[in-house]
DNA sequence: GCATGTTTGTAGATCGGTCTTCAACGGGTG
DNA sequence: CACCCGTTGAAGACCGATCTACAAACATGC
């Protein structure tokens, strides 16, 4: 244990206890070769005696910080729980480890104070950030996308199937008779048409499933507010109109929750992510599933395959399902 | 711009390109004293010209990576968005950012390897880990730990008063006539008398109440599962008491919603942390709020003072308010 | 017995910064 | 004019690891 009280053990305090040098010692820790096994139980035994912990920042000076950075773009997103859980599952059992870094302004700094030596690679939720800028970062420091619907050529993404996703929840409430079906959306940025944001596609399908039923006229799309957050106010706008929608697709169920909350049951409410909270009693909420622990796992994993050198980009298309509940059918 | 295809660019490339030394350089950069308009001037355009981005591992060598690690015990827990958003918030405007470490398995884990040069200072809710192991930990890194009602030495604390959040919540819940009145809280080895962590005194004040109200017969602690996670289990199972409780309280929001979800509206429940969801129509839920955000908040600037010098340790108690909605009155 | 090859361990450069020490320079002062 | 001193910038040690050479020790083949 003996932890002392200013400075910690290093590596030369090790070295020096167990008559070694510090190479020695660098080989037992990174079970290099060349290491007899008597050495290899001194040092190892002294390593435990000092209580020694390798400094990351060393490391990663020279070598690499086994640490795997994952930028959220709000810490309260129901989603991200899902993604956390699979990367955490992902890595357990490699000596790398997951950091969260929650993204406050703008995007790039985020992913650039990430890239700045910290992390040996970045999982990151940045729809809003140029490709161009990001093949950039890709060429410094291995990056898996999560929900970019684009072809790049330095790094990995993982999406779910928005267009599948999207549809199935159409179908759903244009069969059980709705006509006026909303679109609750986040703001204009992060939804221009072509963007490949997953709430481009989600707004992009349903105008098409509108258009195809014939509806093209009903189409509404609300859109939370940019500063306050919540959709609350989005949402009751919609029945403030002459014609208020009888069914409301949320792009996902932070805002379906939201949605929830403005409208109450009088109106159909449909969500996206089937995050933890649909599911009770309360709230009930018809949502697509598009298995995001699932997601995460496979972001991480492939940022492990990365780190172990392989450079063609590779893509995971998560499938979805939808969950109808009584958000829907009541 | 310019981003290089392999290594980045060093200090060494800005004093080259700039015809100066690199201390030269790394002085412009932190601001030192010595530095003639000039060369400032001179320095900086280079550093911009080249995008340059100093390397955070080195750094954190010699002097400070300027990173302030939160460990968090559970990133689905609602509460903790709160306390992420009180800390950015403290420290926008500072060169520090916040990292958020996800503990996974023993909290011991996680808090080494935050300490092992990767941050300058660590945030931690950890109620589990022995007090002397925390002064050693505090020792080699500022600490500040949040809901210790313990008196430390070495390191700062932030908590609620949770004392009066719970009186306040069962005087709440007597004058509405409940007599039977049941208690929901963490698996035995977070709610150990003594222990100092919120949920054992939630516990213990619980208990003080229900006796000082002669109704001693009627304590009832159910717990959430240690594995499954949730406690909607826990809560149902009240309901097939001989004598089932006319009345829940949960020791947390997240408890409480699972609560909700087991027993409905036929049952009064409330919460603790005034979690968004709580105001929820839906939801409805009595609550205490315990200021999260100003937890975390007063946590970061502490966590801030000691990297300035300060040794005497501090602590912060955050005052609490009831919330009484839909949950309890009806 | 000697040349050759294989382990095993060490020396020392290196990563990209920080920070202390010191030399050069220029301007007052007596 | 000699002296002192504050300012400016450069040199170089240092942080704690990794990793490439290379030397020493030992085994093997002929």
């Amino acid at each position: 244990m003996s932890i002392r009280k200013g400075r910690s053990v290093t590596i030369s305090d090790v070295a020096e206890a167990a008559g070694v040098s510090r190479a020695a010692v660098s080989k037992v820790l990174r079970n290099a070769y060349g290491v007899s096994p008597g050495m290899r139980a001194r040092v190892e035994s002294t390593i435990e005696q000092l209580g020694y912990r390798p400094s990351v920042a060393a490391r990663a000076l020279r070598g690499s910080s086994y640490r795997l950075g994952l930028e959220i773009p709000y810490t309260g997103a129901r989603f991200m729980t899902q993604i956390v859980e699979g990367a955490k599952r992902a890595v357990a059992g490699t000596p790398y480890q997951i950091i969260l870094a929650p993204a406050d302004g703008p995007e790039y700094d985020t992913l650039e104070s990430l890239a700045d030596g910290l992390v040996d690679g970045i999982i990151a939720i940045s729809p809003l950030v140029d490709q161009a800028w990001l093949e950039g970062l890709a060429r410094r420091v291995p990056v898996v996308m999560l929900g970019r619907h684009d072809t790049p050529a330095g790094y990995d993404t993982v999406t779910g199937d928005d267009h599948a996703g999207t549809r199935a929840v159409m179908e759903h409430l244009l069969s059980l008779g709705h006509r006026r079906i909303a679109h609750l959306t986040e703001p204009e940025n992060v939804t221009t048409p072509g963007s490949g944001t997953p709430h481009s596609v989600r707004l992009e399908v349903y105008r098409a499933c509108m258009t195809e039923a014939g509806l093209a006229e009903h189409i509404r799309v609300a859109r939370r507010d940019v500063s306050g957050g919540d959709a609350v106010g989005a949402a009751a706008a919609l029945l403030d109109l002459p014609e208020p929608p009888t069914a409301i697709f949320a792009g996902h169920d932070d805002m379906a929750v939201d949605a929830l909350a403005a409208v109450g049951r009088t109106v159909a409410v449909a969500g996206y992510d089937n995050t933890d909270l649909a599911a009770h009693p309360l709230i009930d909420l018809t949502s697509v599933d598009q298995q995001g622990m699932e997601m995460g796992a496979q972001a991480a994993t492939m940022l492990l395959e990365r780190l172990k050198g392989r450079g063609e980009p590779r893509r995971f298309v998560a499938a979805t399902r939808l969950l109808v509940r009584g958000s829907t059918s009541r």
